[in-house]
DNA sequence: TCAATAATAGTAATCGTTACTATTATTAAA
DNA sequence: TTTAATAATAGTAACGATTACTATTATTGA
């Protein structure tokens, strides 16, 4: 049974309300100023909550700490492999390739992640 | 200036000998025995230089630890969401993707990752 | 054969995350 | 309303994966 946490609450509005794709602890930062005591593993608790009950998303960049997304509108992440940064992109469909993959597969695919690397316009022109 | 060393070699023929994509520690268990005294650190710091240096192909799965892959022609994988095994998947090419990507973003996409998630054949069938 | 230095083994430290526990907050029912 | 059950919390400790450090060993070009 799921209770009612102004927490929980203070970390969904806050990831809603910037799209800057922050980790558990740029969260965690912000989200102290309205609740000055809550704590990290208060944030990460609810972070898995809100991943896991399709609130937000949780993204995997393969460079330090995990991100997380507000915006769950289906749309792909660039990452720039310079600084880390992670930009929205547009939304290119995997169903095609689930499908066209589903029938090699001897298994059940779900769904497929695609991301996209790169350097980002500050990195290119030198900062 | 690299300079040779065994390690790094039993390294990179223990992952072109094998296609489970194990993480660092398997690596580590595995070629432990032909070098004993090998460490941990060895281990890791040849797998950044053999990615690195593109002879190898590293794997972010969002479940624990790294995966490295030896086999480095161009394909996908699938990860099973229950049980972490990745497989090797037919390539499914990004080329298009990229391009189309390209025109509508201001930075330099190099590259885009493919990964499949799901449940595998063993999982499916409980256990 | 030697000198320069890259790579190592072993260990400590770091980072991101999860687990634990006593306390507090929420909620459904009396 | 009060109360009782229990979900969620704060604070802290523990954990797993990875990196950093340092004295020693191995490789290599001269």
């Amino acid at each position: 049974m799921v209770k009612y946490s102004r927490q929980r609450e203070g970390i969904l509005r806050n990831l809603q309300s910037r799209r800057d794709h922050p980790t558990a602890d740029m969260i965690y930062d912000s989200v102290r100023k309205e609740y000055p005591n809550i704590s990290l593993g208060t944030v990460y608790r609810n972070l898995t909550f809100l991943t896991e009950t399709g609130q937000i998303l949780k993204i995997s960049t393969q460079m330090g700490a995990d991100r997380y997304d507000g915006f769950i509108k289906p749309h792909n992440h660039f990452i720039c492999r310079e600084c880390g940064m992670v930009e929205d992109m547009e939304y290119i469909s995997c169903d095609e390739m689930i499908l066209q993959a589903s029938g090699l597969f001897p298994g059940l695919i779900e769904d497929c992640e695609l991301q996209f690397f790169g350097k980002c316009k500050n990195c290119l022109s030198g900062q």
